[in-house]
DNA sequence: TTAATTTTGTGCTATTAAACATAATGACAT
DNA sequence: ATGTCATTATGTTTAATAGCACAAAATTAA
């Protein structure tokens, strides 16, 4: 369910956003061409198939990205946090989206028409590198997770996607407590394992002290145990 | 060993290439900051680490960019055919490679000055998003095949790359040979699998008509099935 | 509050594919 | 031609992990 016209100005003023090589003049007319909406925790924001209509920027909340697999066995490709794109892939490409975007905690996300959009890349070949920049990096971590999810094993896969969560969402104020909360099941999907293994080697993990559990809250006991397990298997 | 001025004017003048959107001035600019070089079978053209000089286009021959894994194994992530770019991502995340480049044939590259390309990105958006829809694609096609191959068995993985190959390269003028000749250790490579594993399920395939086997080459006699057994397993 | 449903946790079994071993074949250098 | 090395081929064993079954706990709905 969507409520519009909720704030989301965060999308045009982060510092760290693709926007921060445009002009004011340029923010502005990107601001009016864009619509607000909310969405609830476990509702889907877009899905494979869907055409884009324009590119979606996440100014509050957490948002899964995944693909159905065999079986339909879901693969999350990607993790977003504000500030931060999504659903950009299709739109550059020109084709609908492969993959799905569902929200894990409430969020807001704001939506840039496509045509404006693309006419501030004709406008703007600054903005334009900006955005090429984005895509080379994403695809660089694209081609290391698939090395990583086929090459390690179990505990490696594990490890790195705590890893990633620390990197991407960050600690709570007990500086080890992971800022992001996920259903094992969703850790499983990041891991490419199944649930009863994720349960298993989260239990180990913690067995061995390198983690703490508690429910869903994950705390980092032993970073550097962890980026070994990641790199050694 | 690079030979230079080996004529690579096909990367300037094809009409696929992402260039086809400059003048003929723009062109002639690049141009003059190019070098050609040549490389034989089995020559590194860069290797994972290197730092990008500019932007290759690969004129003639054929290339694997792969990534090093766990214990040395390496993967496949893509295979380059002419006209096509290489080492693109690292150039334009400005990065330093994160795959190597190994000519699988003798091949003929060129090299277009990093500096140059930039500029022309500047001057020319059309360009610019030609890079960002060509970078989305290849973003599309990495996100795929990681859930392909972390989810298919053996099976499907293999028959998924004979397809790959056969869309990438094509057939020999009998309609189905493969234009490829690729050691079964790449195939595993290309596949994620082992070598033995590789040989025994290709072997497995031409005992079933899929596939007719004469050394390296690889003949395609039942391109539905082989679908058939990369959508079902 | 109770009932229903989902999520988490744990043990056991079956299956897949890797690892290993050993030939056979083919390519290449001397 | 002859030896060396890499590649291809095939059989056997072993390890990893998916699949399944079931119970406990937590969450949600009635």
């Amino acid at each position: 369910m969507k409520h519009k016209d909720i704030n989301c100005e965060n999308c045009f003023i982060s510092k760290s956003s693709v926007f921060n090589v445009l002009s004011d003049e340029q923010k502005e007319t990107l601001r009016h061409n864009h619509s607000c909406s909310h969405y609830k925790k476990g509702e889907v924001i877009y899905k494979e198939g869907d055409k884009p209509t324009g590119l979606i920027c996440l100014a509050d909340g957490k948002v899964k990205i995944f693909k159905e697999g065999v079986g339909g066995r879901e693969q999350i490709v990607r993790m977003a946090k504000p500030v931060g794109f999504i659903g950009y892939r299709a739109l550059f490409a020109s084709e609908n989206y492969i993959a799905s975007a569902i929200a894990i905690e409430d969020s807001t996300v704001c939506n840039i028409e496509k045509k404006a959009l693309f006419e501030m890349l004709e406008k703007n070949s600054e903005f334009a590198i900006n955005i090429i920049r984005s895509l080379a990096t994403e695809l660089g971590f694209s081609n290391s997770r698939t090395v990583t999810l086929t090459q390690k094993h179990i505990r490696g896969r594990l490890a790195e996607s705590l890893i990633f969560l620390m990197e991407t969402y960050g600690f709570e104020d007990d500086a080890k407590t992971l800022k992001v909360y996920l259903s094992r099941e969703d850790i499983a999907n990041l891991s490419n394992m199944t649930t009863s293994n994720a349960i298993r080697t989260l239990s180990t993990f913690a067995s061995e002290n390198v983690i703490s559990l508690d429910g869903r809250k994950i705390s980092i006991n032993d970073i550097r145990a962890l980026n070994k397990i990641s790199e050694m298997g």
